[in-house]
DNA sequence: GGTTATTGATACGGTTCCGAAACGTTTGCG
DNA sequence: CGCAAACGTTTCGGAACCGTATCAATAACC
């Protein structure tokens, strides 16, 4: 069961989350932070800074940068991988997955209401 | 016909959508960015300052500031209104429109190969 | 004509971001 | 053991962002 849209329900998609992230005062995270985001809480684990770097096609204090701005809002958590100590293993955390959740909920709701 | 979204979809398109301008390095367009760029672009013109300001829900400056780089980045246009020559109007520019439309293939693409 | 309102832009201090380069720590290899 | 590689972080100069407050230009009002 595919999903088609057309042009105009695309952009209309966005615009209407877009626009009720902002008006949410929802923190106003970058592509890059949302992309980051998305791809630990999707994507399976092990999640090193490298690894994201790679996967994403950007340097890494591109990644540590996010990592730091997005632990601050409790959004990720970063731990030592203790069987090798050079790594850091970037974790999920509730206030993550809630932050998440809720972002599903307005684009469901924002699609199911797209003009025809 | 209703677009109907669970909620593994709805962020499998988000990070999708995301995932593909981090690596194209689009154009990092803040959320705001991005709502003021649709709303200048899908809404009934004409668009001032201030009404975009209120439509987002945030102070002048930012609307001002958004404008003079996305104006940088020739995504948008500024004259001033002849007829009340306080008002300044905001108007399209071919590049912003096809932005716009890689944009709406980049959606498209992604909702079409979601996963079930 | 002179005052008040309105509009968009600007100044300010502070924060975050960027890419490139260097750094400290830890591991592995000869 | 010693040196090189790998990993994540930090530093640097420069740019953009934020919110608050203020500004110059224009219009409207009395």
């Amino acid at each position: 069961m595919t999903v088609i849209l057309r042009p105009s329900q695309a952009l209309a998609l966005w615009h209407q989350v877009s626009l009720a992230e902002v008006r949410d005062s929802a923190p106003d995270l970058t592509t890059r932070q949302a992309a980051i985001l998305l791809t630990i809480y999707l994507d399976p684990p092990p999640h090193t800074v490298r690894g994201l770097a790679a996967h994403l096609g950007v340097t890494k204090p591109v990644i540590t940068r996010a990592l730091d701005t997005m632990g601050a809002m409790k959004l990720v958590s970063r731990h030592r991988d203790p069987r090798d100590r050079r790594n850091v293993v970037i974790a999920r955390t509730v206030e993550g997955a809630l932050y998440l959740e809720r972002l599903a909920d307005v684009v469901i709701a924002r699609a199911r209401d797209l003009p025809t």
